[in-house]
DNA sequence: CGTATTATTGAATACCATCAACAGACGTGG
DNA sequence: CCACGTCTGTTGATGGTATTCAATAATACG
């Protein structure tokens, strides 16, 4: 079966020609062992945007690699409102939350088309075993989530609107230049109305927050369309400095 | 050597004698899989209040589990401020966030006379790969942790001052069940400035909301001695409700 | 091409932070 | 043991930042 090596999209059939793998669960491991892991992920076909990977409650059973296009997870709390947890892009995991509870506790939806690896937990975690490599790589990446997570929440319990959403954007072009993307220029794959859900601000603060940006020539934004102009500047607001 | 049994205190020396083994890592180990866990242990001298267990930018080398005491981990943006990102109550794990880059991005100081377990890392991953179980409940505790911290963000995203010290006092309460202790009377281990650090909050919000709770019938607090009154409004009151 | 959704902008309000003053607790040492 | 200073906690007054409400503009989508 021929499948076209389409530019540098990672459609490829094996983590051994993946180009996400230096960012991926496979990260360290040799080639033998990359095939070995390969064996157990399965490849379904892409999601359409606003389609589901898992949702909310559903029994846990696997975790899932983003190959191509960008998820959100959002959770539900008992008063019905929604708090997206994360935007995710290509290589990275989603749904190690699940493993305490074995039900995942957020819901996963596609923001475009997307493309996923699908890694039974069960079997990653025989694999494990065998795999030191694979192990530690396991580990980091659910450390890292930690500390992702608790530089949010200092976002969240510190940082005013201005900073919150220049450290959304410096980190976004930090991720997009980990694969091989453009630093300045990007499509948010959210809206504005994501974005202050997300960041614990209301829509109409992250459209102000936009205009004033662009005001000082920080960036330019049309739509989903962002450039940065200046990320030096925007890099201090990120750490607290307030635009006069 | 005898040590005295001192109430229910775990201040013995082995985790099958431990009575925080179902909450700690050893849950549902057998017996010999304890020992053998047990062996990798180190149970040094009680840290006195204010003293570091490690400090942030250290090497990472082992995980803590809380045997008696209390600690808060926190960390130092560029800037300088601090950033409570938890309190530890026995039977919790601390340092699981430093895996990932081999270094403690914080720093743990105990709040008050406080022993720990000491697990080396390096062998507790060698461990984990004979006993299947240890593995699992690894994996559990970094599931839960995220699970926890995306909570947080949702308290600290959407909630009110009110909602927000309501869910840390709920919190603080289950936790003190889960370990057989009172429900409604206990002592907090932090003070107000912490609370409001924790929570992103000024600490004179801290003391009001604590106020208006004691006119609301809902607790009583003399210092850092807390007593819930009113239990179910305070989940409501954590869940969203305002109270008037 | 028209409708629905999303984004922007303005005005008024609410919530919490900050500033300031004071009270209470704690610990130290006289 | 009490006096003292410091740190922590409480309370009031004020102001700033972000929310909310409302209206309009732009964009996406069938």
């Amino acid at each position: 079966m021929p499948e076209p090596a389409k530019n540098r999209a990672p459609h490829q059939a094996h983590c051994k020609d993946c180009s996400l793998a230096p960012l991926c669960l496979p990260l360290s491991l040799e080639l033998a062992d990359m095939d070995a892991l390969d064996d157990i992920v399965k490849r379904g076909r892409p999601l359409k945007k606003g389609e589901y990977l898992f949702r909310q409650g559903e029994a846990f059973d696997a975790v899932y690699a983003v190959r191509s296009g960008a998820l959100k997870t959002f959770s539900l709390s008992d008063n019905g409102e929604e708090q997206i947890t994360g935007f995710h892009l290509p290589s990275e995991l989603l749904g190690l939350s699940g493993v305490d509870t074995q039900t995942y506790p957020v819901t996963a939806q596609a923001q475009e088309t997307t493309s996923v690896c699908e890694i039974p937990f069960e079997r990653l975690d025989e694999l494990s075993v065998q795999l030191p490599q694979l192990r530690r790589q396991l580990m980091r990446v659910m450390s890292r989530e930690i500390r992702d997570d608790q530089q949010m929440m200092l976002l969240l319990s510190k940082k005013t609107a201005d900073a919150r959403i220049a450290t959304f954007l410096v980190n976004l072009s930090a991720r997009h230049t980990a694969r091989g993307y453009s630093a300045v220029q990007f499509r948010l794959s959210m809206s504005r109305n994501e974005i202050g859900n997300f960041l614990g601000l209301a829509v109409e603060t992250v459209s102000r927050v936009f205009t004033r940006f662009q005001q000082g020539g920080l960036l330019e934004a049309q739509g989903k369309e962002v450039r940065i102009l200046d990320a030096q500047q925007l890099c201090a607001v990120a750490g607290g400095t307030m635009l006069d």
